[in-house]
DNA sequence: TATTGTTATACTCTATAACTATA
DNA sequence: TATAGTTATAGAGTATAACAATA
């Protein structure tokens, strides 16, 4: 499983290069788009990953633009992060280029096998625990 | 699939900690199980790692008396890395400890559905390729 | 008191480069 | 010349701890 998924990385990061992202900037604009508008807090929780790399993280995808920092009004401790209109063209052209790397990917499957492991991999992933 | 992998990794990681393990020793037992005695070039290329960290590897394995190091009769360069006999029988353990931990990460499926996983699992994630 | 975001720091993992002894 | 193993080192990536502002 961990050598599938060192695959389907590097086929990610493959695809996402030419346009200037690494794996992290398409999770985190899938989490956006997923969730809309959310606390940083809630992007670590929701991607596994410590409050203090979501700081960089952001950080970077803002000074690209692709992202913004509003002000939570009902928290004046918090930020609300969004797509930038910028943000959400960028993240429909990674899902194509990364669409393709998942056709390689999944090329020794039939197209009933490729639907089965998508669902079974959601079960084992435990798709929506966050 | 990267959530999965985590998961798997994860549940790894915690079903060989009691036995002072972890993955990657899980990892290099596997393959001298698989092919025998091989050399630290060879076991490289199989994991798909750098050659210096097999050096690391293996020394920790050896220090522990789970694995050694014999000379290669037909190549004053090289050793043939082995399993020890407590290498053979802490690797049944292992088995038997991450076997647990499988199921934990299969439970949701049902046992067919186990079975048509790994080996869909098995051809995405390019077996055998090394 | 607890939580959000931030910074500084340290630790782990990993690859690269330079070396030796062989081939 | 090239290859097996080793060492030292540097670069990612990551988490932890401490802090200010706010709840």
């Amino acid at each position: 499983m961990w050598r599938g998924a060192l695959r389907a990385r590097e086929q990610a990061e493959v695809a996402l290069a030419p346009l200037g992202l690494r794996a992290r900037h398409y999770g985190l604009m899938a989490i956006l788009t997923d969730t809309g508008p959310a606390s940083q807090r809630r992007i670590a929780t929701q991607a596994g990953i410590d409050a203090s790399r979501v700081v960089t993280l952001v950080d970077e995808m803002e000074r690209l633009q692709f992202v913004r920092r509003l002000k939570d009004p009902s928290d004046r401790r918090a930020y609300l992060v969004d797509l930038t209109p910028a943000g959400k063209k960028l993240f429909a052209e990674a899902r194509t280029a990364t669409a393709a790397g998942e056709r390689t990917l999944l090329a020794g499957l039939t197209a009933a096998e490729r639907k089965q492991f998508v669902r079974l991999l959601g079960v084992v992933a435990g798709e929506g625990l966050g």
